[in-house]
DNA sequence: GCCGTTTTCGGCCCGACTGTTTTCAGTCG
């Protein structure tokens, strides 16, 4: 079985928690974790770079040692630091870890004096009452634990960014009116704009009289209160999601927002930087000695440390810091940055709004063009389109008239098994944009999956790939693709990889959106709106395009019409809607 | 285990809250 760099990232982070049983020097344990997060987030496949005899570019902390690890997992398939260490520890043990308020320290009390090894283990001892006896455990804990591991069980843990973000949104509201608040915001990796968000981190300010502490623990979704302190408190919401708010005085708005942002990677060399230069910095400020310097602006933290403000969505510890140093930071792009929609669906098929509706809903949030693109026949169930209704399709497309936006004629046609598309060449040919999508046969070999994805990207009549991965987040792992592979083919041919921007979807990812990037291929950032509200969703594309660095002239939709149609394959410069209606 | 405009050795981000303690260790973000 081929190895990926999840797979070797794996391996660290295991060794990282069986280390940490181990009571191993708390800062080799953070080098295998960082090691971990490096390795699972890059974008070159070492596993495969390392067969093909090449030299692995030198990464920031992967020294010798890692790097020896590296090919050693590459080459043999094992790691003998981590077999040894298996061998001392039982390996699934490591899971304990992960339920909250259980470290290292209580993991190992809990093994060595109760043998507990596994959550079920874990489970019966709690619920015996078992657990109370332990030195440092008393009844409070105990009871926690059961709580933590039933809802473990019971669901998952991280929430989709949308789902988060309704939450967010309306806890900020009720806290804005707080007495002798300030700012209201929602920091995290919300603010940063990832796919999913495992709880929500809001940061205020106030006075000290303020109510607003009181009037977070009282507000009425609250399901539990976690813990409750003057400057920071947690509770669960009857959703499940956990809340989180820190308070700080209004001078230190912005290094709070900094480091309540995250993430920690970011932060933890953002303070490095700080310390090179004599400064601490901390949630109140940046620091020389007693004296704060600075921190009422999140820009001027990034100024204390040399750098001009890096956004939200880059702040991964993933490049930002030294593109920054070197003004490389990219100028990211922005929703009003978006002139047009290339992916939508209509009462045709999916959809639950006509053309007409859709036109004046893209129009009212300011697009100027607009491609509905229904699906295809292979889809049954939503009753797609066969040739003769596309055909009549094609014509109220070309009927409708809503002025202040253009109306582009498409279709999101399936890609077939083989690879083929599901309607005549010459219909397509009649069309502005053709998004091809595969919607069937999710589980062939990643050989075949990825020739016959590329074998779509040849047809002269494609304009751009759908959901590139396929995954539905929490619902369906992606296809087997060799991304790379699809990504070279769409710059060779002169195609483009969608960003769906549906939260189900938010694909592609933000690392293979850094590695279209890479090879010149834009993106589309697309709403895939089935009804007329759905249009709002592309904030979420905007958010996973910026974590992907991308810029203005790096998005297709954010061309205008004109500048679009002379990239479109088989289309020439001045060929307009009206030829190709005709 | 990594790393170097103090350093090839000796550092490595920093503070809040809880529970179990009698002054603090453990955990978290």
């Amino acid at each position: 079985m081929p190895l990926h760099n999840a797979d070797i990232a794996r391996v660290f982070e295991d060794i990282a928690d069986l280390l940490e049983l181990d009571d191993e020097n708390p800062f080799r344990i953070r080098a295998y974790r960082n090691a971990s997060r490096i390795i699972g987030d890059l974008q070159l496949d070492l596993a495969a770079s390392i067969r093909r005899g090449e030299e692995p570019p030198k990464l920031p902390g992967i020294g010798e040692d890692l790097s020896e690890k590296i090919h050693e997992i590459v080459t043999t398939g094992h790691c003998a630091l981590l077999d040894r260490l298996r061998k001392k520890t039982p390996a699934a043990i490591t899971e304990l870890l992960r339920i909250p308020n259980l470290g290292p320290k209580r993991v190992k009390a809990l093994y060595r004096g109760l043998e507990v090894r596994t959550l079920e283990e874990l489970y019966r001892a709690a619920r015996d009452g078992r657990i109370r006896g332990l030195p440092g455990f008393g009844e409070k804990s105990e009871l926690n634990i059961l709580q933590s591991v039933e809802a473990r069980l019971s669901k998952g843990r991280r929430f989709k960014l949308a789902v988060a973000a309704q939450y967010a949104d309306a806890v900020a509201d009720y806290l804005r009116k707080a007495s002798g608040v300030g700012q209201v915001v929602v920091a995290g990796s919300l603010r940063r704009m990832r796919e999913t968000v495992g709880d929500i981190d809001i940061l205020a300010t106030a006075e000290a009289s303020s109510d607003v502490m009181s009037r977070f623990v009282g507000y009425e979704e609250v399901q539990e209160v976690l813990s409750r302190g003057d400057t920071r408190s947690s509770v669960r919401l009857a959703s499940g999601i956990q809340v989180d708010l820190r308070v700080v005085p209004r001078e230190s708005y912005g290094a709070a927002l900094h480091y309540f942002t995250g993430s920690k990677a970011h932060n933890i060399a953002i303070r490095r930087l700080a310390q090179a230069r004599g400064l601490k910095l901390n949630e109140y400020g940046v620091f020389r000695g007693q004296k704060r310097v600075s921190g009422e602006t999140e820009e001027s933290v990034f100024a204390a440390v040399g750098l001009p403000y890096v956004p939200p969505e880059l702040r991964e510890d993933r490049g930002e810091i030294e593109a920054a140093r070197a003004g490389r930071l990219p100028r990211l792009v922005e929703l009003g940055d978006l002139k047009g929609d290339l992916h939508c669906h209509s009462r045709w098929t999916d959809g639950h709004h006509s053309i007409r509706e859709m036109a004046l809903a893209a129009k009212a949030r300011g697009l100027e063009y607009l491609a509905i693109t229904d699906h295809s026949r292979r889809i049954a169930a939503v009753h797609g389109l066969d040739p003769s209704r596309l055909r009549e399709q094609i014509d109220e497309i070309g009927r409708t008239e809503v002025a202040g936006i253009t109306l582009l004629k498409g279709i999101e046609v399936d890609i077939l098994e083989d690879g083929t598309l599901d309607l005549p060449d010459l219909l397509l040919a009649e069309l502005d944009i053709v998004v091809a999508a595969v919607h069937s046969n999710f589980n062939l070999p990643r050989a075949r999956q990825t020739e016959r994805i590329l074998r779509a990207l040849d047809h002269p009549r494609v304009t751009m790939l759908a959901h590139p991965l396929g995954r539905l987040i929490d619902a369906r792992e992606p296809y087997e693709v060799d991304m790379l592979k699809i990504i070279r083919r769409a710059a060779a041919r002169g195609r483009f990889l969608e960003l769906n921007a549906h939260p189900e979807r938010l694909d592609l990812s933000d690392t293979h959106c850094r590695m279209a990037k890479d090879e010149g291929v834009l993106v589309a950032i697309s709403s895939d709106a089935h009804s007329t509200q759905q249009f709002d969703n592309l904030r979420y594309g905007i958010g996973q395009g910026r974590r992907g660095g991308r810029e203005k002239k790096d998005v297709l939709n954010a061309l205008p019409l004109r500048e679009l149609r002379r990239l479109l394959p088989g289309k020439r410069p001045d060929r307009g809607r009206e030829t190709a209606a005709s």
